[in-house]
DNA sequence: TGATAATCATTCGCGTAATAATTAATTCTG
DNA sequence: CAGAATTAATTATTACGCGAATGATTATCA
């Protein structure tokens, strides 16, 4: 049929992929957290649990994965890790026994006090000012809602136009 | 313990943290491009793999592994993973035998044609105009090289001081 | 030249992170 | 009130992602 052959080595560049921006970033905070984190022997996903559990204790593991975005079977091995460290507790809900309720301990909370507020870190490694800082958090926080959004409403998505560069 | 309903707590929040915020969005964009990879049968790191080597063939491991800031122990096994797939080659160097050459084959330039190009997808998915598109993702790539910078500069950083809040 | 240093890829161990399947408990419905 | 449907957590499996250690090759210099 018609010979194609488009000459536009439009390739998309990967430097051009919002995801991949995303992507890299994370994997940079992993770096920079990372001396931090080990000090205190958490890694990045337990720390953010702890976080969660100081924001609200005794939640189920249900809840704390919504929070965290995350799978209950990504949390369990997390979360049992954890109590074995002795950072927290994982009881049955007496009332509904399908619930795990998560409860820190005081060593769990302790670990406020030993170093967890490395935002000083974070801003200065950012270079960002501290007016840029959370214009820039809120727009990224609009991509992700956005993102989570477009991923529930199409599980399937229709069908991308083969083909197509963006 | 006495009753939770702390009306002061100055802990600070998860939703503050931008470490958070990129990770999720991580996480967001996966589940996004989940359908998509899962009909071509590829992950998210291989399909960037993918990408990296059309913009240019060829490339060694240590190559690849710095334009994807993935270590080359992250690499080696996954290039197995495509080589078996047949989307590519891995041979050594014949002039220094150090190095493994990574060349894509037909298969994998097909790769391209198959519905690789979803940036239609991501752009209304990410429900930003085409105008801040590229603002944002200046912003957060700047944000990723300061990083970077930092976590190379203090590979163990001066320890903060202790008791510090974000 | 011959020992030593540096570079590159690979392997291994640990801890996520996802889906699918399983088990247990609760709630809904006829 | 019994069986079905629902919900919550766990288990199993696959694939990253990193640091440390290993082995092979090349570069350097005494």
């Amino acid at each position: 049929m018609t010979d194609q052959n488009p000459p536009r080595t439009r390739t998309a560049k990967l430097a051009d992929f919002m995801c991949f921006t995303i992507y890299s970033t994370n994997l940079a905070y992993s770096r920079v957290y990372k001396p931090v984190l080990e000090a205190l022997g958490l890694t990045y996903p337990q720390y953010i649990t702890i976080i969660a559990l100081w924001e609200e204790d005794n939640q189920t593991v249900k809840s704390l994965s919504e929070k965290l975005f995350l799978e209950p079977s990504t949390m369990t091995p997390m979360l049992k890790r954890l109590e074995a460290m002795g950072y927290l507790h994982r009881t049955r809900d007496t009332v509904d026994e399908r619930n795990v309720r998560i409860s820190l301990t005081d060593s769990g909370r302790q670990l406020r006090e030993r170093g967890f507020g490395f935002g000083e870190i974070t801003m200065k490694a950012s270079g960002l000012t501290p007016e840029e800082f959370p214009i820039l958090q809120k727009a990224i926080a609009n991509l992700r809602n956005n993102l989570l959004k477009a991923s529930r409403e199409e599980p399937q998505g229709a069908m991308p136009v083969k083909g197509l560069v963006p």
